[in-house]
RNA sequence: GGGUCGUUAGCUCAGCGGUAGAGCACUGCUCUCACACAGCAGGGGCCACUGGUUCGAUCCCAGUACGACCCACCA
């Protein structure tokens, strides 16, 4: 016997450790049509957070559903080593024990992320399992933790180094010296998409350098970077300067002279019309300085403080010191001729927010441009498919305008690159130094110290997860996966590169569709954010969570004290009692609800709520289903005597249309509609319908009629569960082990069973019809009492003309409360009366006269405005000429409708006056 | 500067050429033998604005306003 309500937490302990450990979540070497999704792989270090949680739930719903077609599924995880952000993590470690990384050195440093790797390294994929992820754990595991692959792993690895040597070979990558965005924080380059632009208010200096006669005035938002100057340019049409091109002006502070040179760059109508030109520091002055042959001097050093290159008097000055130095040298000397607030573009390191520099500095690149070509190529010829499409766009224009892509970073913790440098400096890329030790024995090699970019291995996961560069006959059954689903702010940092690798390396695409999921927002569209407190934590909705406790999990680990209070407030006045525990399958139920093709997902704990409320509805239709028909005969043997009522013929007719709803909004990737139609289908139907006029059939029905009865709600519902089943794993497999065996079925779990299929012969047109008019006689009897203010408990008599179908007269005593009298003309008692369709209603109560009338009248006044916009627009000769027959008839009906109503009211109002 | 998405009931969102929908919230009445995490009934919308196409527009087109996001080299 069930429980009286559904408690999650008992029922989802009970089934995950049972799943994973019979091995229902692995794939199998068979014939069946594979199905394959790779997960994004979280940072190691990192938590869950309602992202994942979200895409997770959508992964797990799509994987879940085509297991249950009968698909070799495969859900590959993994983790990602997440180069900046971990070594990030362990180096604010040490600074709080005083340390840095150099004073550990690279081996140990590099030994003590390990060690933070394997102590935090599972708590992202144990918060999976709570969400019910049904992944491929063991899958492509050499760590043997069954958290799947790791992207520094040993398999891992040799793919990276393989793919390194491999495009090296090819001439696609290659080293040199080029200006990189660098985090001086850091201490190594990064990547354009790593690079957030911000606006920001700044101000603007002019600066005037004098020259023989005459003199320039520049504009700098970075007045520092003028002793790096090598020229003055100025628009080659431009009059005003023409007489001054090619003659020399004083760089000054520096006594240097540069040259004023002319260049199409230079837009003549800002400011002087007058550019410095600082090719070490600036990306658009080093290609204006090559156009000129002039040589870059950089006066930052990696740390951003000003370098030799610069007057003693303001080297070593950290940047924004220097700044302040030389405006007030050049003030001195008369030189700056203005300075006003001015709206910067500034350029901050995603990772660290610090301000990056454009910097000389010897770095590896991949060459782009054939790889996104063919990339953009794919994607036009629909072998991969975005959904919602519009994101192509996106992916289109930036493959279009790909730049060469800088690999390489000045950190510890990641993919050393493979190269080393022999005594004479000579570059050797190989698989390993024994590889080159053997090729020239004898010499001595010196490893490159930086290591690669994360998204250079994470791009390989396609096809690295399976086992390449090996012929494994996974990379054969599982290669392209189907979907991957992943938000659109990796887009260009993973999705493209993933497009360009696996079709460089494999020839095949990595997968078939792109679902960008929407980005989660709280329910008021707020971005989340800790310093907002608006975070949630997908646990605490699965769990639950007190007031108390959410206060501190939310201000411990701080860094700014000030947002402190304003959290604290925000908490209290949103979660005043904490949050209850929704359960998994609530939480994912929401998710799913929410999933539609908008960009962003506002995440309402009230429709979480309202979702729990939902899996308690089928908990408690469960059990209703399990008092009236365990033990008892469920029609499991065919030869029995079986009476199907039009009722039961229609919930299970009902049952076809939503599997071929379910069916298609998962093909769409319409998760909501899915969601919505097995909700809508539970619930309004066959909780609200054919629950109600089971309990009758049940009551009063002869043998035949109980065991289809019996027979129809075992079974309908046990379909409902294997529905449900990828959307709420956990309840549906509770319920299903209690259903399953009263409706025949066998099995150890409902995971494995086959997914509904909607049977088109098993739709009954006219049970359907019969039904439809019986909701509508109920809920119109319904309406008449509750407005006649009827108490709930009494019953009524009441007056039908028009011979009810068997759908009628079965469901109005119970639900309507009524005990009929079939006639052909209403008694004449002035009762208040209802029509549908061919039926005339009236229950037999006493009224007010008046009242009735005034009732009568404003049913009249109503049906009139109907007739009229119907009449109106039957008579406009265009209309009928032009608009579909179909539209025409359909308009006509209606009308007739309409007026056949009115007729019998007004026949009513009559009387009434009499 | 270029681009994408959005603007529908109090809130969050479906619908996308022919009678305006859902969940939650709200208002009544019911603790009725599966469920008060419930049942029944009900109120609530010039579908942002302005034009156009059409017999007909929330839906298509153009523009405007507001909002969100992405890309971009103006010192």
């Amino acid at each position: 016997m069930l429980d009286k309500s559904f408690d999650p937490a008992a029922v989802e302990g009970r089934w995950y450790g049972q799943w994973e450990a019979r091995g229902y979540f692995r794939h199998r070497g068979d014939a069946r049509p594979a199905y394959c999704i790779q997960l994004p792989p979280p940072n190691v270090t990192g938590t869950l957070h309602m992202g994942h949680a979200f895409q997770q739930t959508l992964m797990d719903a799509l994987i879940r559903y085509h297991r249950m077609r009968g698909c070799n599924t495969n859900w590959v995880v993994g983790t990602d080593h997440a180069g900046i952000a971990t070594q990030i993590v362990v180096e604010r470690q040490l600074e709080a024990e005083g340390r840095t990384r150099h004073d550990l050195g690279r081996d140990k440093f590099v030994e003590r992320v390990w060690q933070w790797k394997q102590q935090s390294g599972s708590t992202i994929t144990r918060q999976m399992r709570r969400l019910g992820a049904s992944a491929n754990w063991e899958y492509a595991d050499t760590e043997g933790g069954k958290g799947g692959y790791f992207t520094m792993d040993a398999k891992m690895s040799r793919a990276v180094v393989e793919v390194f040597v491999r495009l090296y070979e090819e001439g696609l990558i290659y080293r040199g010296k080029r200006l990189v965005n660098w985090d001086p924080v850091l201490g190594t380059a990064v990547s354009d998409l790593e690079v957030e632009v911000e606006e920001e208010d700044g101000r603007i200096w002019e600066l005037r350098y004098p020259g023989d006669g005459f003199s320039v005035t520049v504009a700098t938002t970075r007045p520092e970077t003028m002793l790096g100057d090598v020229a003055v340019a100025v628009h080659p049409a431009d009059e005003r300067y023409k007489a001054i091109v090619g003659r020399k002006v004083e760089l000054p502070l520096t006594g240097r002279a540069i040259p004023v040179i002319a260049d199409e760059y230079v837009d003549p109508e800002f400011g002087t019309g007058c550019l410095k030109i600082t090719p070490a520091h600036d990306f658009n002055d080093y290609q204006v300085a090559r156009r000129h042959g002039l040589e870059p001097i950089g006066v930052l050093r990696l740390d951003a403080h000003l370098n030799e290159n610069v007057p003693p008097r303001y080297r070593g000055l950290e940047r924004f010191a220097a700044r302040k130095q030389i405006l007030a040298d050049l003030a001195a000397q008369g030189l700056v001729v203005s300075e006003k607030p001015y709206k910067l573009r500034v350029p901050r390191s995603g990772r660290t927010g610090v301000i990056v520099e454009p910097m000389l500095t010897d770095q590896w690149f991949v060459k782009m441009e054939s790889m996104a070509k063919d990339a953009l190529e794919v994607v036009a010829r629909g072998e991969v498919k975005f959904f919602p499409e519009h994101w192509t766009a996106t992916y289109n224009h930036w493959l279009q305008n790909i730049q060469d892509w800088c690999i390489s970073r000045q950190l510890w913790w990641g993919h050393q690159i493979p190269a080393w440098y022999d005594e004479a400096g000579e570059i050797h890329v190989a698989r390993s130094e024994e590889e080159l030790k053997r090729k020239f024995p004898g010499k001595t090699f010196r490893r490159d110290p930086d290591v690669l970019d994360t998204w250079f291995s994470s791009q390989l996961v396609p096809f690295s997860s399976l086992g390449w560069p090996e012929r494994t006959p996974d990379l054969e059954t599982f290669l392209p996966s189907d979907v991957l689903i992943t938000g659109n702010d990796i887009i260009f940092f993973w999705v493209a590169r993933m497009i360009m690798a696996t079709r460089h390396f494999t020839g095949k695409v990595p997968f078939r569709h792109v679902y960008i999921n929407a980005i989660v927002r709280d329910a008021e569209g707020q971005k989340m954010s800790k310093s907002k407190g608006n975070t949630l934590d997908p646990l605490d909705l699965v769990d639950g969570i007190t007031l108390d406790r959410l206060i501190e999990k939310s201000t411990t680990g701080l860094l700014k004290g000030e947002h402190r209070g304003r959290i604290e407030k925000y908490l209290r006045s949103h979660y005043p009692n904490g949050i209850p525990a929704f359960g998994a399958d609530a939480v994912r139920f929401t998710f799913a609800s929410l999933a539609t093709f908008s960009i962003t997902l506002n995440f309402d704990l009230n429709r979480c709520e309202g979702y729990r409320n939902f899996c308690n509805k089928l908990w408690n239709a469960t059990r209703f289903v399990l008092m009236n028909s365990e033990g008892k005969d469920c029609g499991l043997d065919e030869r029995a005597p079986f009476a199907p009522s039009v009722w039961d013929r229609w919930i299970v007719s009902t049952l076809q249309r939503v599997e071929a709803e379910v069916e298609s909004a998962f093909a769409e990737y319409r998760f909501d509609n899915a969601a919505a139609a097995i909700y809508r289908f539970v619930w309004d139907e066959y909780c609200d319908w054919y629950v109600e006029v089971a309990k009758q059939q049940l009551a009063a029905g002869d043998e035949a009629a109980q065991r289809a009865t019996r027979r129809t709600l075992v079974r309908v519902l046990e379909t409902a569960l294997r529905l449900a089943h990828p959307i709420i794993p956990f309840i549906t497999e509770e319920l299903w082990q209690h259903v399953a065996p009263l409706a025949g079925k066998q099995g150890e779990t409902i995971m494995l069973q086959p997914y509904p299929k909607s049977q088109p012969e098993k739709i009954d047109a006219a049970a359907e019809a019969e039904v439809a008019l019986a909701k509508q006689v109920v809920n119109a009897t319904r309406n008449l009492r509750s407005e006649m203010k009827i108490a709930p408990k009494e019953r009524i008599t009441l007056y039908v003309t028009g011979q009810p179908g068997p759908a009628s007269l079965a469901a109005l005593p119970p639900l309507a409360r009524a005990e009929l009298r079939l006639v052909g003309e209403l008694p004449d008692t002035g009762s208040p009366v209802a029509i549908v369709g061919p039926h005339r209603l009236m229950p037999h109560i006493e009224v007010d006269p008046a009242k009735e009338r005034e009732r009568l009248g404003k049913e009249v006044a109503r049906l009139s405005g109907e007739i009229g916009k119907a009449k109106a627009q039957l008579g406009n000769p265009s209309f009928v000429e032009r608009a579909p027959a179909a539209v025409v008839q359909q308009m006509r009906e209606r009308l007739a409708g309409f007026e056949a109503a009115l007729a019998k009211l007004s026949a009513q109002l009559e009387r009434l006056r009499r």
